[in-house]
RNA sequence: GAGGCCGUAGCUCAAUGGUAGAGCACCGGGCUGUGGCCCCGGGUGUUGCGGGUUCGAAUCCCGUCGGCCUCCCCA
């Protein structure tokens, strides 16, 4: 083994593919359903897109970005998000002119340059959902229950709130956050000895990012912080009230948390998490909020946005665990054709085509091997039926059909290839 | 970025500083027109990689790459 891959980049096997498929179409019929676009941006962006959305100072852009300079010597990043790369689209094709609202999500890798663990790799996937144009709390209520929708959609989970835990929080308004801030910012200074390294450096570059400190001294102090809902001004309040009552009259639960905060310096009022079991500490499989201002930021109109991210891999454990065969079966051939003179390969050629015109999942084997030895490999390769042609059957005007399964065979008689095909595809697919 | 555990055959894992092994898988044969079962035979290996210590290293040391866990961060 003289290559690996890259640190944090895995390679993604059928068994294992497979089930992201699944989770991804799902999810796509969903979002299809609630009249949302799919879109394709692009992996690489120019530097300068996120550090101006994401912040200069978070621990993201500071930290964890692919960041390089191509051979034109301009500095540009794999994305660690999807959200500025949409809102930077958004701007450069003028779209924020269209009747609104805007409604776009999209799929596809982020990059994030941390230390790799279970639920956490350097190359991950998201499912994107955005929504440009509307400040109602109606929104973020239909958003957030758009992600449980996605979320509990494998195989219909009606246990999902077992699985699932929401969380929410108001970050304020530009106005009210400026407010709580300087409250927040005088009582950390005021035990700033009591905090710890990186937090004495939040303390004056980021100082919200504190309140998600994990560090038991620092814990103490944040326990004893103001609370950003106490400083909430009346619309703001009205806003998250509103949302929290259309989240009880329609039963979704949820718990307030009042230090949620987020990693990313855009978002503003109602902020959310969606936490999973079974994913150990990296437990948070959705995440999003509003960000209001994020467009006008970037250098375009002013326009009200909220959106979520899942990510993938997250969300495929918490559904399959460690269930490694769940899929398996989407796998196998549906039929094997098995050819035991040479003179008669150019018939299994023709139809294995003629089946798969028709659907069917086909595999041929072209070697010269006995009839056990192909019977063997259809049998390993899991084949539900078996067709074999020999000498014989060729001069009767036949082909023998084998149901792997039930261990049964019977002759199909034709006139030509293509009515064989046509009647095997009539005789199988029902079982399949 | 910090700390800890780990890396041996395709897979799961043994091997106390002294000949690299087992089960499963795989390949061949019994078996030239019927799979799964059975029997016989075959080890398929740069012990992640690179150095060092030693008469001798999978084993000890250093470095490096990768995985897992915690911190951190987030999806």
């Amino acid at each position: 083994m003289n290559i690996q891959s890259v640190r944090g980049f895995k390679d993604w096997l059928p068994e294992d593919f497979i089930k992201y498929q699944y989770l991804i179409n799902l999810a796509r019929s969903i979002l299809l359903t609630y009249n949302y676009k799919e879109i394709k941006i692009p992996i690489l962006e120019k530097t300068e897109l996120f550090v101006r959305s994401i912040g200069e100072f978070t621990d993201i852009v500071q930290k964890e970005t692919y960041t390089f300079q191509d051979r034109n010597k301009e500095f540009v990043t794999l994305r660690p998000e999807a959200t500025a790369g949409i809102c930077r689209m958004i701007i450069e094709k003028g779209l924020f002119v269209n009747p609104k609202p805007l409604k776009f999500f999209t799929t596809g890798p982020m990059f994030r340059h941390e230390r790799p663990q279970k639920g956490r790799l350097r190359e991950f996937y998201q499912i994107d959902v955005e929504l440009f144009g509307e400040l109602n709390p109606y929104l973020e209520a239909e958003t957030i229950y758009l992600a449980f929708e996605i979320l509990k959609a494998p195989f219909n989970l009606k246990n999902y709130s077992e699985i699932y835990t929401l969380e929410i929080n108001s970050l304020g308004c530009l106005k009210c956050r400026a407010e709580y801030k300087k409250e927040l910012v005088k009582f950390l200074k005021e035990n700033k000895d009591k905090l710890c390294h990186t937090c004495q450096e939040r303390l004056e570059k980021n100082p919200l990012r504190v309140l998600d400190c994990k560090i038991k001294t620092c814990n103490d102090v944040i326990a004893k912080t103001p609370i950003i809902t106490e400083y909430l001004c009346k619309e703001c309040k009205i806003h998250f009230e509103k949302l929290k009552e259309i989240f009880n009259s329609i039963g979704i639960k949820y718990v307030e948390n009042p230090r949620l905060v987020r990693g990313l310096d855009y978002y503003i009022r109602t902020i959310f998490e969606i936490k999973a079991k079974g994913l150990g500490a990296q437990d948070t499989v959705a995440a999003g909020g509003r960000y209001d201002y994020l467009l006008k930021e970037l250098g375009g109109d002013y326009l009200p946005a909220i959106g979520f991210a899942i990510g993938v891999e997250r969300w495929a454990i918490s559904i399959f665990g460690d269930k490694k065969e769940k899929f398996l079966q989407e796998l196998f051939p549906d039929i094997f054709l098995i050819v035991l003179e040479d003179e008669l390969l150019i018939k299994g050629f023709q139809i294995a085509q003629f089946l798969r015109k028709y659907g069917l999942k086909c595999e041929i084997n072209y070697e010269k091997k006995s009839l056990k030895a192909q019977l063997r490999n259809a049998d390993k390769l899991l084949a539900k039926f078996v067709l074999i042609l020999g000498e014989k059957e060729w001069k009767e005007k036949k082909a023998l059909l084998k149901d792997m399964k039930k261990g049964v065979q019977e002759e199909i008689k034709f006139e030509n290839l293509e009515t064989l095909s046509y009647k095997i595809y009539n005789k199988i697919k029902n079982e399949l």
